[in-house]
DNA sequence: CGCCCATTTGAAAATAATCAATGGAAGTGG
DNA sequence: CCACTTCCATTGATTATTTTCAAATGGGCG
């Protein structure tokens, strides 16, 4: 990651604070803002007629949100935990880019990352079976943090409804994992691999 | 769809055509080109340590191929039928779109697309059952070609793999739907849907 | 201390995968 | 032109995985 090219943004961008599950947008809201995770999580979802809901992304530190949408949010953005976030008008990030190419190649390489990981995504969904789906999700995670040390979190209907699972099944295979001794649980919301070779023997690419 | 800003582009493309299975690019090669389906269909698949494969996308004639690429490839890309298409440089492609913003902006537009029909497709294999994925399968293909009569050029292997189902699961959906008289079927690779409300019906969201 | 809610665990049911066999169309060669 | 072969698709029976339904556990907070 260059030293970020996207650092000029953040003069023009706001500070803002979001309670737990406080909402940040929704559906079909009008899409003029962009925004930055600073600290906490947000989740992205999207509620079925049959009212289901699909949870299409986690949002950590760092990640940058609203650069799929073309006219509105085509997903409802929450927040997991107390989150901050910057707040960026995306007519001024527009005309930022539009003058600096490298803002806007920066931009660019944000969204082609997000193409990547959406193909890694649908790779878990399609062809990986539950407890293969949660060790994929876990060393994604620990990859983030860079550590082996863990926190989720979101609760377990978030991780269900983003990796296509119930929360019985999110549990037991979390359960299974701790049995093998592939992982160490400290609390709901903390765990640490302890065996990452085995988790990635279990992910299949 | 803008009268296209890409029309530019195919000055300095150079027409070429692939046999059935024959291969575009493989994962990893240095992805120095894009290319546009003109006439038949693409699919990218990845094959997994254990043998399965996994099938990211199908382009159809008018969808751009290679703008998730960073350095390399990321999947491979073979003819699913006998395919012409358009190859573009992606030096002299990015040049112009660094003289042109008009350019540089279809091309990002259709990055947008692309990250609303993955996530479109997350929630498919997340949320949905055998059945409604032929269905939203089907509709999707359907609203592409602007009429009911549908067009299968990939095999149900093919389908299978990019569905996340097997292919005796895709033949037993697509059987049920005949029965329900939702579609009628021509032919191993031509279909018609006659009820798509009741289609739309089995789709979620 | 006790309640509440998220999580875990258990048993039954449902969906899709796997294993196995049949059917049928396209292409080949006599 | 027809029989043969091959490949792909369909259908059937069984098995496996995950969901669903149900109950119990346990940690945090008033």
């Amino acid at each position: 990651m260059p030293a970020d090219a996207l650092a000029a943004l953040d003069r023009i961008g706001a500070v803002m604070t979001l309670r737990r599950d406080e909402r940040l947008f929704l559906a079909g809201d009008l899409a003029d803002c962009y925004f930055k995770v600073l600290k906490g999580a947000i989740r992205t979802c999207l509620v079925l007629t049959d009212g289901r809901r699909h949870v299409a992304d986690f949002f950590l530190p760092g990640d940058l949100i609203g650069l799929d949408a073309a006219e509105a949010y085509p997903v409802a953005a929450e927040a997991v935990v107390e989150t901050t976030l910057i707040r960026y008008s995306r007519r001024k990030v527009d005309a930022l880019a539009a003058a600096d190419p490298a803002i806007a190649q920066r931009l660019v390489e944000i969204m082609r990352a997000g193409l990547a990981a959406a193909r890694d995504h649908m790779l878990l969904l399609g062809h990986m079976t539950a407890i293969e789906r949660i060790a994929s999700f876990l060393l994604t995670l620990s990859d983030r943090a860079a550590q082996e040390r863990i926190s989720l979190p979101m609760n377990r209907t978030d991780i269900g409804d983003y990796l296509g699972l119930t929360i019985e099944t999110v549990s037991r295979a979390l359960s299974q994992l701790k049995i093998d001794g592939m992982i160490v649980q400290h609390n709901r919301h903390d765990l640490t691999i302890v065996d990452r070779a085995a988790l990635l023997g279990l992910t299949r690419p």
